[in-house]
DNA sequence: GCTATGCATTGATGTACATCAAGAAATGAC
DNA sequence: GTCATTTCTTGATGTACATCAATGCATAGC
């Protein structure tokens, strides 16, 4: 377990490294994401405060996922292997099931606004401290379908 | 943990139930699904022979997930309690998460016939097993979605 | 200060997929 | 076997969102 210093925009793993690590922020904030084949970039997750940030990729195969800071941030690195060895929190573990659970619900039954409505009032603390398009990114939507959305949204009220 | 013979068509469990169980498939073929406001099913996941199927719902919160026999079933049933107790297989655990991620990310980027061919690839054996209609609903598109991708797909041969 | 770069918004247009409806084919009940 | 139900397909139409392009605002570099 070694304690880092990432400063905004340090990238820590990419796509396709064979030897992931796990990073638990202790302050800060990281964001990890996959860019498809059309270039296209999707945020997989943000890992704000005493978020353990992970590829789930299975052991000694080519990571799915680019790992980077959105600001300065101090991380705790350590291997599988060491997170293994000393016993997982199988609690974290399965808070981490039902968070996948319910983005997968989300993406399938969910259009745009509802999409955006869940994040706010899930994440009511990221939404300030990333550009628009990361949380347009994460949602699965395009930034100007995202700025139409709260538009819309602006106005109700 | 305990044996049950599930005939097809049984439901194990409904969106809303508090004690939710773990069933691990002995053989045939269990399904987890919601049901949105907009009365429309999501399958989450299809549970074929040695699978572990489950709502990771947190402890003591309703669930979301209703789950029945697609097939006549033979399944251990054990709570979650039980399963912690007696140490669960992490490496189960994160495999569970690496496809989770891999949804995920699936929903996020690719389009009805990227779905639908990755899905042949990775479970070629259920899709010999189902309607074709749970396969659209598991993708995440209409039946009618994914008969057009079907038939596009064929004539390119 | 000025200029360059990135971000958010707005409008016009395009498109993948949903929805609705009808018919054909397969499956199941008895 | 026959009838009913479900599944699959096909066509016509609708719609949510993407894409493309232009503009206004910040912010950062120097």
């Amino acid at each position: 377990m070694k304690k880092i210093n990432a400063k905004k925009g340090t990238l820590l793993q990419r796509k396709g490294d064979i030897s992931s690590k796990v990073y638990l922020v202790e302050s800060g904030l990281l964001r990890s994401y996959t860019i498809d084949e059309k270039g296209k970039e999707h945020i997989y997750m943000f890992g704000p405060e005493n978020w353990l940030v992970a590829d789930n990729c299975e052991p000694n195969t080519p990571c799915q996922l680019f790992i980077d800071a959105i600001e300065d941030t101090i991380i705790n690195v350590a291997t599988k292997e060491e997170l293994l060895k000393e016993g997982p929190d199988l609690n974290a573990l399965l808070r981490r099931l039902d968070t996948m659970q319910n983005r997968i619900i989300m993406l399938m039954s969910s259009n745009a606004k509802e999409r955006y409505e869940h994040f706010t009032k899930t994440y009511p603390n990221i939404i300030q401290r990333v550009p628009l398009k990361m949380v347009a990114s994460y949602l699965g939507i395009t930034p100007e379908a995202l700025s139409r959305v709260r538009h819309q949204l602006s106005k109700k009220k």
